[in-house]
DNA sequence: TTCTAAATAAGGGTTTTCCCTGATTTTTAA
DNA sequence: TTAAAAATCAGGGAAAACCCTTATTTAGAA
């Protein structure tokens, strides 16, 4: 039997996956959690073989939350849930200890596939994101692969500016030069791949990367 | 019997609610659809008394969806699903046709609640919602969550600087004036009463105005 | 038809952002 | 311990955004 924890914020999610699961006799799901603390603390008491764990949680990054669990628990298989569909960020989340990278569109033969196969010690991943891998490995490199790697500083002054902040706004609030702001301003614009503050702004938002 | 459509592009999230919906012996899912067209073309064929309407959609607006549903099927109920916890958002989708507001994390008691009021015609809100909503008519504005009416320019221009444009290219994109482009803006500005171009993409995106 | 909102435009300025180069120090990871 | 990454700062200049005021034309509602 492969006891399976699950942590989305959404219930409606987390009804999904586990009815889709029930179906499986030699699967079942240990615990359900809305959030980091709550997988924090569920996971160790539960004891789950495989975690499936969505990346957009309210209380703070899911990846950073891998991450952890990944150290402290290293048999626990994770397979991260999301709906982003980019390499970049499939790389992250597997450098952080995920053995498997599921869409939130999966069906529940794909769902038993994944978990079977992490729980084997494989690591799967989504057929579109393999293809994807794939094509950018041979060089077919499909146009702004996002890639959310920012340092501390970077997600924190790219935080800021989505509050409106202005670079000299910033740089007093973090007792920094303006120089200073501007460049990590110029590196986010650089790495995210847009033009001014509105691409800045509306990527933050929309790949979840304010707090 | 209460016949129910869904729409959402998660599969984890349709299976979770028909799951749902299951243990209801009056209500009975007929169909499911995963965006726009599936929905437009599908609403025909099925039927259904209640469709449950994931705003954020792959191929387009979940409320310009919901706006020509309800003009070509005004019998049908429409319960809007989102994430988006802001009375302004609300407004907008009510406004356009829907007849009640569900976010992602309600429970199955909550689903069967909202379905059967808005099937007998009355209107549904999540109770956070209509907390948020009575503070606000009671004075208590939680401040910047009105909903600001734009003109079609405005809007128009309020979407270009969300895609990266610069004055300049939405002046030459529009046939139009540097200086009229600069008033548009800082009329949007002033509407939206933020302080720059951040605050515009932010609430843009916040508040569902971009297309 | 008359009033109003919307859309257009301009002058003339300040502030902010953006871009380049080049650099030093500090922190982190191998 | 050493190399790489991150964080710091600066000069100088161009582009873009922002902020006033004022004003004309146009379209829609009363």
């Amino acid at each position: 039997m492969i006891k399976v924890a699950i942590t989305d914020d959404h219930n409606m999610v987390l009804r999904g996956i586990e009815t889709m699961l029930k179906e499986f006799e030699d699967i079942s799901v240990v615990a359900t959690f809305k959030n980091c603390q709550e997988t924090a603390i569920g996971i160790a008491i539960n004891n789950p073989d495989v975690l499936l764990l969505d990346i957009n949680l309210p209380d703070g990054s899911g990846i950073d939350l891998c991450k952890t669990l990944h150290k402290e628990y290293p048999k626990i298989r994770i397979i991260a849930l999301t709906n982003f569909n980019e390499t970049a960020f499939v790389k992250n989340i597997i450098r952080n200890g995920a053995s498997g990278y599921l869409l939130k569109n999966a069906d529940k033969e794909e769902l038993e596939r994944a978990i079977k196969k992490v729980y084997r010690g494989e690591q799967y991943l989504q057929k579109s994101i393999q293809q994807k891998l794939l094509n950018e490995s041979l060089g077919n490199t499909t146009r702004k692969s996002f890639i959310p790697k920012l340092t501390r500083r970077e997600k924190e002054i790219l935080n800021l500016i989505v509050q409106e902040f202005t670079t000299n706004e910033i740089a007093e609030k973090l007792f920094i030069s303006v120089k200073t702001v501007e460049t990590h301003r110029s590196h986010l614009i650089q790495k995210l791949d847009v033009r001014n503050t509105a691409g800045l702004v509306r990527i933050a938002i929309e790949k979840g990367l304010t707090q």
